[in-house]
DNA sequence: TGTTGGATGTTATACTATATCAATTGTGCT
DNA sequence: AGCACAATTGATATAGTATAACATCCAACA
């Protein structure tokens, strides 16, 4: 992601907290940047070593694990839980509404890709699961599938 | 699970651990016991626990997660990285050949169900992705979507 | 100006997972 | 039987991930 793309990101990136009613601060901002900026999902820990690396005033993982909360409650970030990884939303700014995201990661090189155009058929099929009477919270659902 | 079907899938395990080339040891055995009757998936410290509680001679964590890696290996049992837990494979002794697996989890409840009858949506969905170029080992992909 | 709530600092600790080497067990072979 | 080899498990240490709990700081607002 380039300087000028950045730039906009964070411009989103401020309206949305606003309007989500929480504060778009310095560390939340420079956490959102490096995340941009690796261009990849990074852990936690990954996170802090690189802030402390690139930022002039350290941080601690525990306030990164807190941001990194913050940010995924409005959006920004989305949180794999299976890699134990956290990444930038890819599409911030297209004005997406979030309501189904969707990754495809590769167990051998762990490389993570988020499908932006989430498709009719994963639509479907959890609008069908929402009929299953055995989830009491059809609204918080994760579907997972591997091949191997 | 009752004990004439848990029966029943641990001679299914004995054959399909044979069939592997591997050793369907006793500890084995009691592991993937505790996992069949559980009927949800524990993580490996709770299988620890457990078996120490249910069984004559203890066992160590480390040799748990060796042997559910193990039992994983030969697909008997599924581990959930999201979840850091592993569970029986739901249908051990339908014949199932295993090339897809599919889950649905509750980001609430944190129910989870092994969905049975792989939907062809989702065979065709990793058929598309396999065309993908940005995959390199395009067999060991895993899909996860979620709602919120 | 005081105070109040959100954000962050700080320390401690729980939980999950793997590395490493030692001991044991089983299996085939002579 | 006795030996050699490989697979399994024991045992200890340590890495990596995540949260709890309390203190401090700071900005917004009455």
């Amino acid at each position: 992601m380039n300087q000028q793309q950045l730039k906009k990101t964070i411009r989103f990136a401020n309206i949305k907290c606003a309007t989500a009613g929480g504060k778009f601060t310095e560390k939340r901002q420079q956490v959102l940047e490096i995340l941009l900026k690796a261009n990849k999902p990074l852990s936690a820990y990954e996170l802090t070593e690189q802030f402390n690396k690139v930022m002039s005033v350290p941080i601690l993982a525990m306030s990164v694990y807190r941001i990194l909360d913050f940010l995924e409650s409005v959006s920004l970030v989305h949180r794999l839980k299976s890699e134990n990884k956290f990444m930038a939303c890819t599409h911030v700014n297209d004005g997406c509404s979030h309501q189904l995201s969707m990754f495809l990661i590769c167990s051998k090189c762990n490389k993570v890709i988020e499908m932006s155009d989430v498709d009719d058929k994963i639509k479907a099929l959890f609008a069908q699961v929402h009929i299953l009477p055995s989830f009491d919270h059809p609204m918080a659902l994760t579907l997972i599938a591997y091949s191997h």
